[in-house]
DNA sequence: TGCTTTATGGTACAACCATACCATCAAGCG
DNA sequence: CGCTTGATGGTATGGTTGTACCATAAAGCA
């Protein structure tokens, strides 16, 4: 055999250069013929590591499902040990806002094939979509926690107040994404709006104005 | 000359086309070929009507966008004169969850424009995505009025609260037409949003419970 | 040392796509 | 009545795409 290439490692950097293109040309703009040259290599050697395109399309979704609960546990790791649930909340919702460069690309392509699982039976039998559901039981957590805690009012209904704040940022984010409101706008939508779910058992009157914050 | 064919017409028969291929099939399925055979005519004629593909597509934007102004104003019409800020509000919000066929088609098909708008600069500049920024104005009156007559919360500002509104119905009706929630949950999830919202200055002890939770 | 296996390049091929070109039919105007 | 003009069909064409096929260099094993 020759240079003994290390698959694994050359699929990775495959993938990266599809998730590269579909960045910034859209995933429309994926083709063998794109993404190789992204890559630097052949077009043959990107049928040799993925077959058909179908299959180097679901292991770019499987690497971009990856990121993302890498990036949320990133936000939940910054956020200390310490964190209490309306930070916990606060950093789950803020990072489905793209700030940088680096979070438009991720969330324009995720977008993207969320939009197009909807009319592609391949992508639409993934399970890349599991992460609302497991989401939205993680955020009911959290927010029961704060309830106990006192910092919620305990009539909140958690499990449609859990839905809301999902939908909430997710639109924001789509706003940002679609160049409607910059992101600082939707940051400030974010903390607006969980400053008031998390204080309203304690409207505490010595300070009644929201002021600034961050 | 021999039928003299009224083009108005029959632009309007093959942009119908294109938006019923481009929901079933996707925005990506849209060819010449496949608007002609969904029209019932040669390619030649969507050609003959439509010089080049982008003028079509974005003809089939056009009607979109104007099809979405049709549909809230027959939404607010519905809704009455009489109507209360509140009823607005929910109206305007419960038009962007995709409840029926047509409905998850129409969403379908703008949603996929939207993103392919950020990588496609002919689409970019097009300024079919005015209508969010002319939403939130309106919104913010509505809620004006509503602090008025005493429904909101003065204290609220109303213009963070209109840009929460329009997110979450946004996030909302992406995620339906995900199919991560039905419809009713989205549609359950907005009343009971507003409910909260619109009663925030009067709490209402009689009946402090708004519902059970799961 | 020779053979097998792996990694790679190049190229061919069939399908499809957008568009251009050529032809035809019919209707109203002169 | 003929000619022009609008409406339509068919087909060619150049480009692109996904995939299959053929070839070859190199590295380890026998």
């Amino acid at each position: 055999m020759p240079k003994l290439v290390d698959h694994a490692q050359r699929r990775a950097e495959i993938v990266d250069a599809l998730l590269r293109t579909a960045a910034d040309r859209g995933l429309h703009a994926v083709t063998m013929q794109s993404v190789a040259l992204e890559a630097g290599i052949s077009v043959r050697l990107v049928q040799y590591y993925f077959d058909t395109k179908e299959q180097l399309l679901l292991a770019a979704l499987t690497r971009l499902a990856a990121r993302m609960g890498e990036r949320i546990e990133n936000r939940l790791r910054s956020a200390g040990d310490t964190a209490t649930p309306a930070e916990i909340v606060e950093a789950v919702m803020l990072e489905a806002i793209p700030a940088d460069a680096e979070g438009r690309a991720f969330h324009l392509v995720y977008t993207e094939y969320a939009v197009l699982s909807v009319t592609d039976a391949a992508l639409a039998s993934q399970p890349f979509m599991a992460e609302p559901d497991g989401m939205e039981v993680f955020l009911v957590r959290q927010l029961r926690a704060a309830q106990q805690a006192g910092d919620v009012d305990p009539e909140v209904d958690v499990r449609r107040e859990a839905v809301a704040l999902m939908a909430m940022s997710a639109g924001l984010g789509l706003s940002v994404l679609l160049g409607q409101r910059p992101a600082d706008d939707a940051f400030e939508t974010v903390r607006h709006h969980l400053k008031r779910l998390f204080q309203s058992i304690t409207p505490d009157p010595a300070a009644p104005k929201s002021s600034s914050s961050s």
